[in-house]
DNA sequence: TGCCAGGCCCTCTTTAGGGCCTT
């Protein structure tokens, strides 16, 4: 089973264009569904945090300006995920200040990495969930809990807990021995009446016949 | 509590608009 890791960034706010910056950063390393690493950090990018935001996550100007420089925290980051694909919920958002706050280490920094998204999946495998909010997808799978939410060890660990759902239901129910990273990615992008397909055609080459998805029955 | 953005998705759609989700 590769390892993956499943990233989550506090921040100002939601845009990196419009200035806003990582306030925290978590990262849990799942091999299979087994936990076998853990990285989490405040840092200080120099910037305020508002009051809305203070209270939103707990973080408060104090806590930051006793932090690490974000540059050397997010060198860190790199290096503890190097050669490792990300997951995060929602992870256009997360995707954006991993690349933005990258950037500023300068041209070599490393940040090509594969996101796959735990909420696209969601929406793909759980149309019965109604709200693909992480908390509320928690709930729906009756998912532990990991501490206050909207930090980012407690998001990061409930957002592998549901990565770990996503893997095994989609095992289950389309009789397949893993859900590599190659596989969420291609499948955040499928309809989901595509699905089946997009399975069987990952795994045709792997699979015997009498594994194959049965394609024809949908899900 | 939510504005800023951006990507995805649904529908009273596709020559568009608005809701969801992330902080």
């Amino acid at each position: 089973m590769s390892v993956v890791g499943v990233i989550d960034f506090e921040t100002t706010g939601l845009s990196p264009a419009m200035g806003d910056r990582a306030t925290e950063v978590a990262i849990v390393l799942l091999d299979g569904a087994q936990v076998v690493g853990r990285f989490q950090s405040l840092m200080n990018a120099g910037v305020r945090i508002s009051p809305f935001i203070e209270q939103y996550t707990g973080i408060s100007n104090e806590m930051i300006r006793a932090a690490p420089p974000a540059e050397d925290v997010m060198a860190e980051a790199a290096r503890f995920v190097r050669g490792v694909p990300l997951v995060a919920h929602n992870a256009s958002f997360d995707q954006r200040f991993w690349s933005a706050e990258l950037d500023r280490l300068g041209p070599d920094a490393s940040r090509d990495h594969p996101f796959a998204c735990t909420m696209l999946l969601s929406r793909r495998l759980y149309p019965q969930a109604g709200s693909y909010r992480l908390q509320s997808l928690a709930s729906f799978h009756a998912l532990p809990p990991a501490g206050r939410a909207h930090r980012a060890m407690a998001d990061a660990e409930v957002a592998a807990a549901l990565l770990s759902r996503i893997r095994q239901d989609i095992q289950r129910e389309y009789e397949v021995d893993a859900a590599p990273h190659a596989l969420l990615v291609r499948l955040q992008r499928t309809q989901r009446k595509a699905l089946p397909k997009a399975i069987q055609a990952y795994f045709s080459s792997a699979l015997p016949a009498s594994r194959q998805p049965d394609h024809e029955n949908g899900a």
